[in-house]
RNA sequence: GCGGCCGUCGUCUAGCCUGGAAGGACACUGGCCUUCCGAGCCAGUGAUCCCGGGUUCAAAUCCCGGCGGCCGCACCA
């Protein structure tokens, strides 16, 4: 399979079998960046929701909220997103090109514009240098900041607030109400999913690159004295790790133990998340190879981040960004209680301190589309989706072999007897073995087949997905032997 | 946002250069067949030809603008 063949595929797919799809699709003013998903798409990403809840939230007793996505003003100019999350960008007179004034700068003058210049010093450094458009020589103008939060009028007067970009300042801005009433010391942990809006520039690639989006995220608050006094870690040393740290061009698989007695983790805290998030991945199926956790340089972290290390998975299209987990330091909580003036200290052993923050910020939509495409097999030209039991949108199809009585009635009754509990569908139409293929193409992992021998002895035909090999089932035996095969593993 | 390529049933595509009734394959639906791995035959549904404007007797086709997609630059979960 060539290279991108992959990407369509998987893309063919999901148009075709109702995963996801454009949103608006059906206008020509359709802007680039939104997504749709459809009935398979929801039950997928519903499961793997269902999963991250059980392998993180509930195994490190996290606790969950969910925010509004619409804040306040104040709360970005706290977070730092109203001044940093910006592009400087200057348009040329001429031919309207629009330029990043900062890259332009560098590169006509070899000057390294640091983050905090203003658009006034940046103003003086073109003029200065003469620098002028790198296309036709025009003159540059229309210098400003391009801030990738979407801006909304709230109510009449047409208030300024903000969709968030990033889900976790729900958390920070909810935490002293959380910490007080639900009784936690440090260090706890509080999760979050939900969707997070960001204006992109040029959204690209389907799910990997849009600018409304669902995120996973995880807030670990912290005494950053006490980031390597922390016995949940003792579970997880042995664990190996798929480090590429800063300066290497390679994957280390090293356990957490020597990751930290050679000082690659920074402490036991940082290595039990990172632990914990890349168990979680292989839990979804993704194979350890195809997995790493790779170190930010100060370059590549975004503008809070003190330490920080990437999740990728290896695909098709490179290795993808999935989870960004990133020692936050005290950014947000010391920034909310500047502005806001309310203390955000905690009292732990008796010594008040300003929690510190280390997240794990998990792209869900992302992170679907790696599923899908390392579940995405071709077998004789035909797609046969192998996605993990436990992740599948339909969990099981009842298929009666011959589409007459008696065997659609018997069919019909272990259908509704299953899906009670199972998400199951019953299909009739079609010779056995197309009907076979198109379930294969949508991930269901077993197919139960009603026939002769059902109506003798009330067993069925329980055919796997991957391996095409049948066996037969009592009828009595059918729920355990689906709770058990779905079981996560 | 820029540059290059591109946009036709659910999907893949023919037609565009050289303007003149939108065609095929797969999928889907129904019928015959009565089946354990996309069987065969017959019939059928399904396309504002991305959108808007222009040229023309006539535009999927030529021209202009917009939107979208892919690749590259940049940015990021």
């Amino acid at each position: 399979m060539g290279e991108r063949s992959r990407y369509d595929l998987v893309v063919r797919l999901a148009l075709e079998r109702g995963f996801f799809m454009p949103s608006s699709e059906i206008y020509g003013d359709a802007p680039a960046g939104f997504w749709d998903y459809g009935p398979l798409g929801v039950a997928l990403k519903n499961r793997f929701i269902e999963l991250w809840r059980r392998e993180l939230v509930k195994r490190d007793d996290m606790l969950e909220i969910d925010g509004a996505q619409i804040l306040s003003k104040s709360v970005f100019r706290a977070s730092g997103h109203l001044e940093s999350f910006v592009d400087p960008i200057a348009k040329c007179s001429k031919c309207k090109a629009i330029y990043r004034l900062d890259k332009l700068i560098e590169e006509k003058t070899g000057i390294h514009v640091p983050e905090r210049a203003s658009l006034e010093d940046m103003r003086k450094l073109v003029e200065e240098h003469g620098i002028r458009c790198g296309r036709c020589g025009g003159e540059l103008t229309d210098f400003s900041h391009f801030n990738m939060m979407f801006r909304v009028g709230v109510g009449v007067a047409g208030l300024d607030a903000y969709l968030r970009p990033e889900t976790c300042q729900s958390i920070f801005i909810d935490f002293l109400r959380i910490y007080k009433t639900m009784r936690r010391k440090l260090p706890f942990a509080i999760a979050q999913v939900g969707k997070s809006f960001r204006n992109e520039i040029s959204p690209r690639q389907g799910l990997l690159r849009m600018r409304e989006f669902y995120q996973a995220e995880i807030e670990v608050f912290f005494n950053p004295k006490k980031a390597n006094d922390f016995a949940k870690a003792d579970s997880i040393l042995d664990y190996r790790l798929r480090l590429q740290p800063i300066g290497e061009d390679s994957i280390k698989d090293i356990s957490c133990r020597d990751a930290l007695k050679s000082g690659l983790i920074s402490s036991k805290l940082v290595a039990y998340y990172l632990a914990l998030i890349q168990q979680f991945y292989e839990k979804a199926g993704i194979p350890r190879e195809k997995i790493r956790l790779r170190e930010l340089d100060e370059d590549e972290r975004a503008f809070y981040a003190t330490e920080a290390w990437d999740l990728e998975v290896e695909t098709s299209l490179g290795w993808i960004e999935l989870v960004a987990c990133n020692n936050r330091g005290e950014h947000d909580l010391g920034g909310h209680e500047k502005l806001s003036g309310q203390e955000m200290t905690v009292l732990d052993d008796g010594e008040r301190v300003l929690p510190n923050v280390f997240e794990l910020s998990m792209g869900i939509d992302r992170s679907l589309y790696c599923i899908l495409e390392n579940s995405l097999h071709l077998v004789d030209n035909r797609i046969i989706l192998k996605l993990p039991p436990h992740l599948a949108p339909i969990q099981a199809a009842v298929l009666p072999l011959l589409s007459r009585e008696p065997f659609t009635s018997e069919a019909m009754r272990i259908y509704r007897s299953l899906k009670q509990e199972f998400d199951v569908v019953y299909d009739a139409s079609g010779s056995i073995g197309r009907r076979y293929a198109r379930y294969d193409e949508v991930g269901v992992p077993v197919d139960i087949t009603i026939d002769h021998q059902t109506l003798e002895d009330k067993t069925v035909t329980v055919r796997f997905r991957d391996s095409t090999i049948q066996l037969r089932v009592g009828e009595s035996d059918l729920m355990n032997f689906l709770r058990d095969h779905l079981k996560i593993g």
